[in-house]
DNA sequence: CTTAATCTTGACCGTTCGGTCAGGTTTATT
DNA sequence: AATAAACCTGACCGAACGGTCAAGATTAAG
């Protein structure tokens, strides 16, 4: 029982595109996160996604006008993943549990998914000319509803006096610092990459020394 | 009663170069420092920084023959920085005095040479091309010397078991923050940047945080 | 003053960049 | 089967890049 939507032909086909458009899309995407991850903007060239997702360069140009497009739509996706990590964050009521969540969340992220996270790094440390407007907007916004909750965890005296917006930035620090710097990381622990143990111990150490840090432990 | 230096002609001519070369060199690695920070190293154009520096572009291949060895070079001065920084850790015998010193010592090269520390970054994110062996030797060796310690401490009792690794990461990673983030703090701080006063009670509670966070406070 | 060394610079070069386009091929619709 | 829409791509383009060079200007040495 699948839906009949051949009499919608134009608006079914604006909607849901063509298998076609949506994996090549996918693919040039997924191409575009690595090589600017591994290049920077200026570095990476339409030639090199090009040859990662396998495709002629004349066809990114086909589904993203301008590489400044495509860059945006990498943007894009990064800055939505980076607000949904909140969401441990905002399910918990006592601050121990809602710090935890985030940071593991946001720690998790970083080895997951530490192209995402240099890319995002060097958009800011570049001046952030492309989302400067979603910083000032959106993310001030979000910021503001968190540095609320923490307001009162504090008002409450569950965590000590802070300034919760220098704690958001030490979280943030912190956490992306290992996607961010993983070279360096991995130039100190003997040319290795942090084995799966060694960042959970890592996960580990960096929510005790916050949470302790701010008076919510011990 | 200076010295006599015209019978070392040659000698003296290498060791003490000539004015103009010296301030040549100077005007150019300031001038380098400006734009790589700015553009990053693929961003950054010969012409933008002959022109940041007031000088023909040809002029610059005359002091340093490419743009990537004018990068070295601007690399190395920032790494001594780098280094220098430890002195303050290294004078102090308790750990309390030690680790806030460092701190301090770092924040503040955050905020007052930002430029260095965002082209620390950026060659970092890319892979450290350049500076691995650096930072494989020189950096590596610097890191085991506080490893040990940090050691001490933890086996005299007076701050708690931990990874001391992990620990100068996370320093690492907050400080530089203030420098390589510092557009994404200015666009949820109303697009001010941190004023005198917002950055020192950021110091503070960075150091606070850290050194209660490790059991080495209250 | 003469001469050598150093410094300066506009003009130029080969390469690579992002982007375009015409014309062919494949896919979808009727 | 016929037509239209969507997709594909080699060849090409102007602009900007890092770097070179020859010839002139300035400075230092004897």
């Amino acid at each position: 029982m699948k839906n009949d939507l051949s009499k919608y032909k134009k608006t079914a086909k604006s909607v849901r595109k063509n298998q076609i458009r949506i994996n090549n899309e996918r693919r040039i995407l997924a191409a575009a996160v690595k090589i600017f991850a591994g290049y920077g903007y200026q570095g990476a060239t339409m030639r090199k996604i090009a040859e990662e997702a396998g495709l002629p360069k004349a066809n990114l140009h086909y589904y993203f006008q301008t590489k400044e497009q495509l860059y945006r739509q990498v943007l894009d996706g990064i800055f939505k993943d980076w607000l949904a990590a909140a969401n441990t964050f905002d399910k918990c009521e006592e601050p121990v549990e809602a710090l935890r969540g985030y940071i593991e969340t946001k720690m998790d992220l970083s080895r997951k998914r530490p192209f995402e996270s240099r890319i995002w790094a060097e958009e800011i440390l570049r001046g952030a000319p492309l989302i400067q407007d979603q910083l000032e907007q959106t993310l001030a916004a979000w910021l503001d509803t968190r540095v609320k909750r923490i307001t009162d965890w504090i008002n409450k005296g569950t965590i000590q006096a802070m300034n919760p917006r220098i704690l958001m930035y030490m979280i943030w620090a912190v956490t992306q610092h290992f996607a961010d710097f993983e070279s360096q990381i991995r130039a100190l622990n003997q040319q290795q990459n942090l084995s799966d143990e060694q960042f959970a111990e890592a996960k580990k150490q960096v929510v005790q020394t916050i949470l302790k840090g701010i008076g919510a432990l011990d």
